[in-house]
DNA sequence: CAGAATCCCATTCGATACTG
DNA sequence: CAGTATCGAATGGGATTCTG
């Protein structure tokens, strides 16, 4: 009822809350689709795949429940995001970026870049497996050709620099040189936002497998940048 | 009260609304800094120069006085905006971008490039000429080099084509071969959204002083995307 | 006139409880 | 587990008013 008004034809026609910008800008257009509170970070969830409703709840622990329903609907509406249902004997409910949804990560990644320079910045707080994909994404400075796998909790990447091209994609990798696992991101976090060795990081909680030296490698090709005041 | 708490040291800290994302990730730090509804907006108006309260509302006709000084409270509380006291005899207070600030262009190009494949995007909405400038930039394609003026309302800015990069300054141009003027952004909007020649946008109010080839071709270094759906 | 302060109301958010 | 219902609290928007 809030999200959406059915016209006389039976057609879904995004109404959106009443609040608009009036605005002709892109930028606006934008905010319109994807300002609301929480929805680049639901979008950020599905980033690297589909995901049920509790698997993005638990990527979001501060968002509850009804306003995950409710942006869900919305984003769905605007054509960012997609609800699937998975064939028998699955059939369960997921929801998934459509292809117009997954090209908001150029726009979220500057943001994350950006927002990175801030002092202010926090990296002692939660963060989703997605999440640290995100970051390690911004935070990617170049290095030499590697490939190898990183599993967060249930979530397995793998990840690869190519030609100077970083890139994350969702399950095992092909030719994996190493492998990084952890039971959460913090391990993580302290190799790449840290700038801690390999051993400091298996310190508190990283296990490496494969090869050490080309993990080592790979966590060199990440850092914050500098900070502005 | 609501924008920063003093502490004891009588040090300003952001301590911002209670709604935090408590999420490590770039980009929901980015939300807390400038995810508040028309906090973009309003960056947007300062990218090309300072602005006094007034003419920002002036570019944002549908925001309230109330939450334009709210905003601009919490910007400056993060670094983002400057409040200045012009020197005497102006002595009128005007907002600026920080040097950080004018960094979140690359983001917010981003996000007008993404939204604007949208086919429910709609350029009929008002447009200030802040507007206008950030939507230039985000739809430019390449051509050849070239430089010009345009002046929109009481607004004028020096456009360039260098190198295949274009730049936007704020004020006169040097050795600029054109100049287009409006009294807003419509005819402009007509030229180059809209990809009608120079003439048809004379008919809606342009006026173009200087080579016309150049003029013309100039409107030709920019396009909408194609839409998706 | 610029812009801060105040008041009122509609909407939204967040937390909890509830249901199939 | 996947949402929905409900309610108090916070926010946004608009109008009005004060102050210099």
């Amino acid at each position: 009822m809030k999200l959406q008004k059915v016209t006389d034809a039976g057609q879904a026609e995004p109404v959106r809350h009443g609040r608009r910008y009036r605005d002709a800008c892109g930028a606006a257009f934008a905010l319109e689709l994807v300002g609301e509170r929480w929805a680049l970070l639901i979008m950020r969830e599905l980033m690297f795949g589909p995901k049920r409703f509790g698997a993005i709840r638990g990527g979001l622990p501060a968002i509850s429940a009804r306003v995950l329903a409710e942006r869900l609907g919305e984003l769905e509406a605007a054509g960012v995001v997609r609800r699937e249902m998975l064939a028998p004997p699955a059939s369960v409910a997921v929801y998934a970026l459509t292809d117009w949804g997954r090209q908001a990560d150029e726009a979220m990644l500057a943001l994350c870049r950006w927002s990175l320079q801030s002092p202010g910045h926090d990296p002692s707080l939660h963060l989703s497996s997605a999440g640290l994909m995100m970051s390690l994404r911004a935070l990617f400075r170049g290095g030499a050709d590697t490939a190898g796998e990183i599993a967060v909790g249930e979530d397995l990447f793998a990840v690869s620099v190519a030609k100077g091209v970083f890139t994350v994609r969702s399950g095992a990798g092909e030719a994996a040189a190493f492998r990084l696992t952890a039971a959460d991101a913090r391990p993580l976090m302290q190799l790449f936002y840290g700038k801690v060795g390999l051993a400091a990081a298996e310190a508190v909680g990283l296990a490496v497998a494969g090869d050490r030296a080309a993990a080592a490698a790979f966590g060199g090709c990440f850092a914050l940048p500098d900070k502005l005041a």
